[in-house]
DNA sequence: GAGTGGTCTAGACCACCAC
DNA sequence: TGGTGGTCTAGACCACTCA
């Protein structure tokens, strides 16, 4: 056993950097490189669905050991940006395939047979934003926007009520006729159709009693309990890019969620 | 300080252990150490609060390297079992810790000034378990079980009532009493005074139109649409430990979820 | 300063997949 | 058979806490 003669591993550069420019007080090389993975996600160097580069040509790329890549895409993959397949490589995270019809959709009918749900474009239109959604998107009060209502069918029976708010900026070609002739969930028409990937989410619940058209539209008496759930989607950077109120009759179905 | 001499890499004993006995395909080292660390917590080796050994002892322990031990822990950590503190040691997680007050409560006040909570004790018996009860608690109809009613306010004004369920032969000693005189969440009072701690929970969301009974504890119209939460809470083993049905009032609070 | 978790590396080998 | 992710190790060093 040889002592090790000096420092062989060149970690300072990189860390002085980081010391550097963040301000909290320490980041460590592996996040750093998460940042620039992030980076080339954001930029589309990458498209949903595809493979990123290999973890030995990232570490090459970036200068660091094998083992500092895996753990940054480690981390991205626990965030659901990226998804590892073993043998085959590293994937983008994707709304578009088929796997599991919705990603972001918690409903879940009484009886968990995992009935497939069908949609009834109701409207689709372009208006100038409201204030009070303007100030959720991050635009300014009469901004282009489009808005468009849906229905959720399981069974035959509506089930959802979807009011959903689009910055008109971001998905020119966004009509009726476009959502029509789509198959596969919403979110991949926006992402594959526009780039515009939706990467989380935050929903707010309410119960609320059901309004006339509302209570109409999903065949229910007036003033009947409905779960509202008032959803704002962001994309990369933070940026909400979408919001949109749900109405649930969950007389036969459920709003899951697992605790830890 | 003599190290466990002899194989010092005794992978393959304990890999082919897994290999016989796990199903799946193939259980890695990390994984089998994570099952042991499971087996001590949910032994009461450590309890709730208290450090567990440092990742070098458990290496030692478990003949494997810290790497491995550390791998463990990290999955241990992100299913929030266990927390690390950089400098202090990996800590059983406890839900008796004022930090944030309730771990499982997704109810945000509108204004997002995070008010804390304070409760009503109702009513506290001992009785039968319901059929319907006794199933979703693996439990046989007719065992005893404690039921236990309460109100949470929020601002002097009633926000959630309660309906909890908990096997009677797990909580002897539970008394309205003993409730009253608890300070700091329930989860906790399970935690340290019986030894049941709280691993995880599913819960099941639906908007109800407030009953009679209900409207009145919480200072509501009858009809008036309640959030209904029905939540099945777990202790280590997967074993459900209880059942419990809230009714919020969701017209100043919402019920907040992230997705991902 | 000693002890704990946290980072980084280098290298060997395994499991899985596709060609 | 070669490439990809996945595991495991050993060892050095860094960041944080506390006595």
């Amino acid at each position: 056993m040889s002592p090790p003669a000096a420092p062989v591993h060149p970690v300072t550069p990189l860390n002085e950097l980081a010391r550097a420019e963040a301000a909290p007080s320490f980041s460590p090389l592996y996040r750093q490189i998460k940042g620039l993975i992030l980076k080339g996600l954001q930029a589309g160097e990458w498209k949903a669905g595809e493979t990123i580069p290999s973890e030995m040509d990232l570490a090459a790329r970036f200068g660091v050991s094998q083992g500092t890549v895996r753990k940054a895409v480690d981390e991205l993959a626990a965030d659901n940006l990226l998804v590892r397949k073993q043998g085959k490589g590293t994937f983008v995270a994707t709304h578009a395939e088929q796997q599991q019809q919705y990603r972001f959709l918690r409903l879940t009918p009484d009886g968990d047979a995992a009935a497939s749900l069908g949609r009834q474009l109701l409207d689709c239109k372009r208006q100038r934003a409201p204030a009070f959604i303007a100030k959720l998107m991050q635009l300014r009060a009469g901004d282009p926007v489009i808005e468009i209502r849906r229905l959720l069918h399981s069974g035959g029976q509506p089930v959802v009520l979807d009011d959903i708010w689009l910055p008109g900026a971001l998905f020119k070609g966004l009509t009726a006729e476009r959502l029509l002739e789509h198959r596969g969930p919403f979110y991949g028409l926006l992402e594959t159709e526009f780039g515009v990937p939706m990467i989380r989410a935050q929903e707010k619940i309410r119960a609320v009693a059901a309004e006339e058209d509302a209570a109409a539209l999903l065949q229910v008496a007036p003033g009947s309990p409905l779960l509202s759930v008032e959803r704002l989607a962001f994309t990369y950077g933070d940026k909400p890019v979408e919001l949109r109120r749900g109405l649930y009759n969950t007389t036969h179905h459920f709003y899951r969620n697992d605790l830890n």
